[in-house]
DNA sequence: GATTTGGTTCGAAAAGTTTAGAACCTAACC
DNA sequence: GGTTAGGTTCTAAACTTTTCGAACCAAATC
């Protein structure tokens, strides 16, 4: 896969406990501090653990997105991932920088 | 019960996915904004859900206890519970005041 | 147009969490 | 000292999440 569009929650419907679920994991934690640095590949994203099989990876940053944290859309062969940190912050003011700091 | 000492961790032993993962539960964030307006008891507390068994508001307790969020201390016949607040603010600066807000 | 690269989805097994009844414990009150 | 009120712990069943191989898909490259 890589041009098809995935599902993306509108920021008004996440729940903040569900932001709160998806960042309790430390892998899933750990990727959203290399995509806070700036947008990333899933090749790219995740050197730290190479050894983490792809759908596994797949899987987490799928709980990312539905948790409304990351967006992933197609480029080129690949998938860009990015922070969905503006909107995050005006839905919950202060949460990120608390949590990433 | 109502007289022993429970095991609170050390809030330097706390991480942060696991104070994130026990907000992550409705209920067991429900406790907290309930505690976080002052201290209670466990009679008192979760008197927005009457028909919860004691046994499984004890487990959320232990939860929130475990993650070094609440403090749980004998009180006459029952126990008094506390949020730790002062302590949180200190290991993770902002993170309670963004997530309560 | 065949192959390679980068990635998703499906399915099933393993691991972890939640829920609640029953047994139990202790302080307070009679 | 018996009883009651307030809570914890144990245990087992139900449910959710995690993990990962296999199958699949599409864009790029040859």
């Amino acid at each position: 896969m890589a041009s098809y569009d995935l599902e993306h929650p509108a920021m008004t419907d996440v729940e903040l406990t569900d932001v709160l679920f998806a960042l309790s994991d430390p892998a899933r934690l750990a990727i959203v501090r290399e995509v806070s640095e700036g947008p990333l590949s899933m090749a790219e994203c995740g050197a730290t653990n190479p050894a983490l099989p792809k759908s596994t990876k797949s899987h987490l940053m799928k709980v990312l997105r539905e948790a409304g944290i990351v967006r992933n859309e197609p480029e080129g062969r690949g998938r860009k991932l990015s922070l969905r940190r503006d909107e995050l912050d005006e839905r919950f003011p202060g949460l990120l920088d608390s949590i990433l700091r």
